[in-house]
DNA sequence: CGTGACGTTGATATGATTCAACTTGAGTGG
DNA sequence: CCACTCAAGTTGAATCATATCAACGTCACG
């Protein structure tokens, strides 16, 4: 896993115990296999995505990676995690969804409302900006229509998984919600290229799964424990794994919907 | 009320007690206003919407309004109420949110996974078939910038109420659920001009309502009861009162949002 | 005067939250 | 190397919110 050249964000992680090294210039294959996994990118396209890194950024753990109604700009994750939310005056909070490598935020020709609402890195996250990449597509150059596809379907995956995020927390119990939502995760992860099989990247504390899954800390705790109790899945140390998918699916209803 | 020109659906309701008459050309008023509401319209593009009129269809109460995945078709609601909701295979049903005159399904140049999504009649419905409206816009003639501007918002505000919908779901109790879900509403009839005032249209039985806000049909009952008791709502015959805006606000905490 | 859809009610069950204590493991500084 | 600290995870007990079940009321319609 170390030698491959995608740094994931449980990398992160797992590299508590060695002293911090110089950051290592993180490739940008993730968000190249993001987009590859939609659409197949022209070289014309994969180059002008390589050429954005030059306008890298790094957002520590913890900090606002993108600010409610931040009106211009936009991004592109290399690497990391980090968590749409929002909070309600008392202090709940609500997250209503991940990006992760190779997400886009604020590219789009309309404005989304998922730009109106605040996002907060959960580790380490590498960007890069992306106003160029914006205005590039808004030019609706022939030679990038495939990139622009790509990212247009990015967006209505983004849309779907909202409709499944209300389906969980309206009609799912907690031991549903979970599993359907780790099975989005490994799915998401995998088009990312950060999964190996049926193990993913997971570098989520229980509190930030706690509020996706709209559950207090201390139930997601006793629905993970039995989760791993009855074989489904494993957890440690930001890694998880799907132990048994078929189980899984059908405890979560997963998979497309034809009503 | 009555000889207002805007037929709504709760009409269908109140007249339960009459001998249905010949059913009278809906007027495109309600259709109109939405949009008005969030652009002023050109001439030219009022007469647009008016002459889809022609298209006329009318869908009873209880059947499908739309069917998932109907890949070609546009339509826009003239009068009646709509739910998008899916079903679990064991008979649990999500509401995703409901369909109002002057809403809109099929229109956008991108398709939204919405579409993706069954909806059923909730009243009779009268809709026009908007292909037409929906070809005339790909056009992107300069006359009618407005209205495609009114409806990309249209489809914006949609999606703030699935981001609403989450956080309801997600970390709010069934009272707060219920007046932030009822706000919503009242926002909503109002911008269509079907509100009058603090009072609005509501044409849902209890359990459509507690479908949509994850709740069983008891639990809602109880806490609708309690919020009439309270003297925050008042209900009757499908159309709901605001009695309390104030109070209703701060219970949802409804408004923008800025964290 | 049935019949069916919708709403209401009480009793009871259960899933989920809260609170508080304790564990574990990694990072930190002496 | 040890003691300390802090964040994250775990556990049990009590409580609360919401669901479930079953019965009954009401009203419109045929």
């Amino acid at each position: 896993m170390q030698n491959l050249s995608v740094r994931t964000d449980a990398d992160d992680v797992r590299r508590n115990d060695r002293r911090r090294r110089p950051v290592r210039p993180p490739s940008e294959t993730a968000a190249l296999r993001v987009l590859e996994t939609v659409n197949l990118l022209s070289e014309d396209e994969r180059a002008l995505i390589r050429r954005l890194s030059l306008f890298r950024e790094s957002i520590q753990s913890g900090r606002p990676f993108w600010r409610a109604g931040q009106s211009v700009g936009a991004k592109l994750v290399l690497s990391g995690w980090a968590a749409r939310q929002r909070t309600l005056p008392d202090g709940r909070r609500q997250i209503f969804g991940f990006l992760i490598p190779g997400d886009v935020i604020g590219i789009g020709v309309a404005p989304s409302p998922l730009e109106e609402v605040s996002t907060v890195a959960l580790t380490r996250v590498e960007a890069v900006d992306a106003l160029m990449l914006r205005e590039i597509l808004a030019l609706r150059d022939e030679r990038h229509c495939r990139l622009l596809a790509a990212l247009s379907q990015l967006r209505r995956q983004e849309e779907a998984c909202l409709l499944d995020h209300i389906m969980r927390l309206g009609r799912q119990s907690a031991l549903e919600r979970t599993a359907h939502f780790l099975l989005e995760m490994h799915c998401r992860t995998r088009a990312a290229g950060l999964a190996q099989g049926d193990c993913f990247p997971l570098p989520l504390t229980q509190e930030v799964l706690a509020d996706a899954l709209g559950l207090s800390i201390v139930h997601l705790n006793r629905t993970l424990q039995q989760m791993k109790r009855d074989g489904l899945i494993e957890l440690r140390s930001g890694w998880a794994t799907i132990c048994d998918r078929s189980h899984l699916e059908h405890l979560a209803d997963y998979g497309p919907h034809d009503d």
